[in-house]
RNA sequence: GGUGAUGUAGCUCAGACGGUUAGAGCACGGGAUUCAUAACCCCGGGGUCGGCAGUUCGAUUCUGCCCAUCACCA
């Protein structure tokens, strides 16, 4: 039966650019809309930029520019960049749209009429300079619970404690410094609270994964909360029908744009809106997401659709983050890689390949693994899966001609890769693709293997074993041609360059139990180069100094006076040794360290829990300030310093070998 | 602090409804081969299956606690 589905990937917000981070969805996505299409189902893959908000308005006016013309550009940018990693959207739409607006007012007037919009005051942080509400990102001050300085309104980076921006001390506004005042206004609230029987009986395992399931449990048992949807002007976004000075809460319409997407994509194909969104719809709705919005989508979004007369997603499928080389990726290390820098130094479907070499229908993590993601495009694609085409290829052009034998005596293998078509489809159907790609480079270990047995150099010395070497090239041809259609979905642009080696109409799964015999093959050509391990390194720079310039301006602007020797001597650096190093309590950020310093030892708690081990300190020689004034922390006193280079990574100043502790320092 | 997920060879990961010597690919060592992008094939070394305790005839697999990483919540 065709099936009429209808696929989403989360979209992304027009303040930034396309990063590695996005494309574990974006390709997530795509390799299974591939997968769909070449079943033979009508699959429609819709996405768009998310484009409403403060940070944008405030972007925009930093750029001298009008909102509109920000997210036009980052809309071209963010294009581009799907397009070069062969992502293909049916329709990749914005959602400062005409469809948009007009989705977004039918919704929140049908909320209305059902008695789900609640207006109440709320009181919050306005800048009295800017005439503004204040988002908890724009609000900086102390931490009230550690009293670090300088951290955002909604939690603190020192202690990991969250709170409310009320809470801060000395708030003050991070885009006119001044202090806010305390404002309040009235507020549109979805009545959550009153849908939770609905939720709960929706978000089960039936639309979500079984982790995501629990989570549900969780926030269900806290108790549902009112949803604030409005904001105050100034905002970009859309104003709220019947107000002077309300919008549209950017979450509330950017889900809704998924709808206006595919609502200008039914303009064009004259495709049915209402067969794809009324209530009880035959067809099939997905939307792919990374794990931290799954709030939003699986209890935000289906209360929405549902109390506004829509019907609710099939499923929701959610990912994890990407972790590099085990680590958070990071702009300082240059593993904060953007799209367009990964296409600069490397064929995209390596990418594709690896993401999909490790994505699974669980909700976890995966880590870009610069040795693993050399080892797995190098030994996989092009020392296995390229291998065959290239061995076979040169004979059958040599002694044949190009063309295939017309009869198979054995066909065993062919018939081995056939079979595993139908494992290999319900990997990709479950989102298991780790699992078809390892099934898949077994198929070509087996490949490999086979030309290995049957020796086709040996049989091309003699004429007497034609026969048999011409059936050897035409099975590896065909397990070729197999393999390839397994990778397809995967591997797009590499499958059209083999489709035209094999000089073969595009293949489907269709043609998974179907040899390609008595046929003329085109000549090989490579089709992949290996990676070499210094462009990883290349790539990880040119990431790196993207930022540069960056960090210069900012220590320019602190113009730091210069000072006399005898400045520099009131400092007493030491050389100490670390003997212990511990966690702390109730801090995500410190280390408790117990230094040597040649006659004594002193604690010094120091920020640097998220680059070093406490396993990896000890032993190791630091430079500390001994005469710092000791500071009483909530966790006990520290009695100095010890020194690092670096703002947003740490780096620890090491004294050379043979240095002992207690040495001055000068 | 609470909740959840994860922790298996140097790296990336399978697996076990509890049961004989725990698997694969890569990396490494040896051999073979030359059709192939030093690819492919064969053989081998390498793991106290995060730690501790419990249940059991028997646990890496179940339970509890602890540790580490990540996320969410307050």
């Amino acid at each position: 039966m065709k099936r009429k589905i209808l696929v989403t990937s989360a979209l992304p917000y027009a303040n930034g650019s396309i990063h590695l981070g996005h494309l574990v969805e974006y390709i997530q996505t795509d390799i299974w809309v591939r997968f769909q299409k070449m079943r033979g189902h009508e699959c429609h893959y819709v996405c768009a930029d998310d484009t409403h908000g403060t940070p944008i308005m405030l972007r925009a006016q930093k750029e001298n520019t009008t909102p509109e013309q920000l997210i036009e550009r980052m809309h071209t940018e963010h294009l581009s960049d799907f397009t070069q990693f062969n992502i293909e959207f049916d329709s990749y739409y914005s959602t400062n749209s005409e469809e948009n607006r007009i989705l977004a007012e039918t919704i929140f007037a049908r909320l209305s009429a059902a008695n789900l919009i609640k207006i109440r005051q709320v009181e919050q942080f306005y800048d009295p300079e800017e005439n503004m509400f204040l988002p908890d990102r724009f609000i900086k001050g102390e931490c009230p619970k550690c009293h670090a300085k300088d951290q955002y309104g909604d939690s603190c980076e020192i202690c990991g404690s969250a709170y409310d921006p009320i809470e801060l001390i000395k708030p003050r506004s991070a885009i006119s410094g001044v202090t806010p005042v305390r404002k309040s206004s009235e507020h549109y609230f979805l009545g959550l609270s009153e849908c939770a029987t609905f939720l709960k009986g929706y978000a089960t395992e039936t639309h979500l994964q079984p982790e995501a399931a629990h989570k549900m449990k969780e926030w269900f048992e806290q108790g549902l909360k009112d949803w604030d949807i409005s904001r105050d002007a100034p905002y970009f976004g859309f104003k709220i029908p019947g107000t002077e000075d309300k919008y549209f809460y950017v979450w509330l319409d950017a889900p809704i744009g998924y709808m206006a997407s595919f609502m200008n994509l039914a303009k064009r194909l004259s495709l049915d809106f209402s067969e794809y969104w009324d209530p009880g719809s035959q067809t099939e709705l997905y939307h792919f997401i990374g794990k931290d919005i799954l709030y939003f989508h699986a209890l935000f979004w289906p209360a929405t659709l549902h109390y506004a007369g829509f019907r609710t997603p099939t499923q929701i499928f959610a990912h994890g983050f990407l972790t590099v080389d085990g680590e958070k990726m990071s702009k300082s290390r240059g593993t904060f890689i953007t799209a367009r820098s990964f296409l600069d130094h490397f064929n995209p479907e390596t990418l594709r390949y690896y993401f999909a070499s490790k994505l699974s229908d669980h909700i976890e993590d995966i880590d870009l693994n610069f040795e693993n993601f050399i080892s797995r495009i190098n030994s996989d694609l092009v020392g296995k899966f390229v291998n065959i085409a290239s061995r076979a290829s040169g004979l059958i052009h040599k002694f044949f001609n190009g063309k295939l034998a017309a009869h198979l005596k054995d066909s065993s293998l062919l018939e081995t890769l056939s079979n595993a078509s139908s494992s290999i489809i319900a990997a990709y159907e479950g989102r298991e693709y780790n699992r078809a790609i390892r099934e898949i480079m077994q198929l070509t270990d087996l490949v490999n293997l086979y030309i290995d047995n049957n020796k086709p150099w040996i049989l091309a010395k003699s004429k007497d074993s034609n026969n048999q070497l011409h059936e050897v090239l035409t099975v590896a041809i065909n397990a070729f041609r197999l393999l390839t259609l397994y990778l397809k979905p995967v591997l797009p642009e590499m499958a059209k360059k083999i489709e035209q080696f094999l000089q073969i109409p595009p293949l489907s799964f269709k043609d998974s139990h179907t040899y390609l015999l008595n046929h003329s093959i085109a000549p090989y050509e490579h089709l992949i180069q290996r990676i070499e391990a210094n462009k990883i390194s290349q790539l990880l720079q040119a990431n790196k100094e993207n930022l540069t310039p960056q960090t210069q301006h900012d220590s320019k602007k602190k113009a730091i006076p210069s000072i006399s020797i005898e400045d520099f001597q009131r400092l007493d650096l030491k050389v100490a040794q670390v003997v212990k190093a511990e966690t702390v309590d109730g801090s995500n950020r410190l280390l408790k360290l117990t230094l040597d310093i040649g006659s004594s030892k002193k604690t010094v708690f120091s920020g640097i829990r998220s680059f070093y081990t406490p396993e990896s300190l000890v032993g190791r020689l630091v430079v500390v300030v001994n005469n710092l004034e000791a500071k009483k922390m909530r966790f006990g006193t520290s009695e100095g310093m010890i020194l690092a280079a670096g703002d947003q990574d740490i780096f620890l100043i090491s004294p050379d070998t043979g240095a002992k502790p207690g040495m001055k320092i000068q």
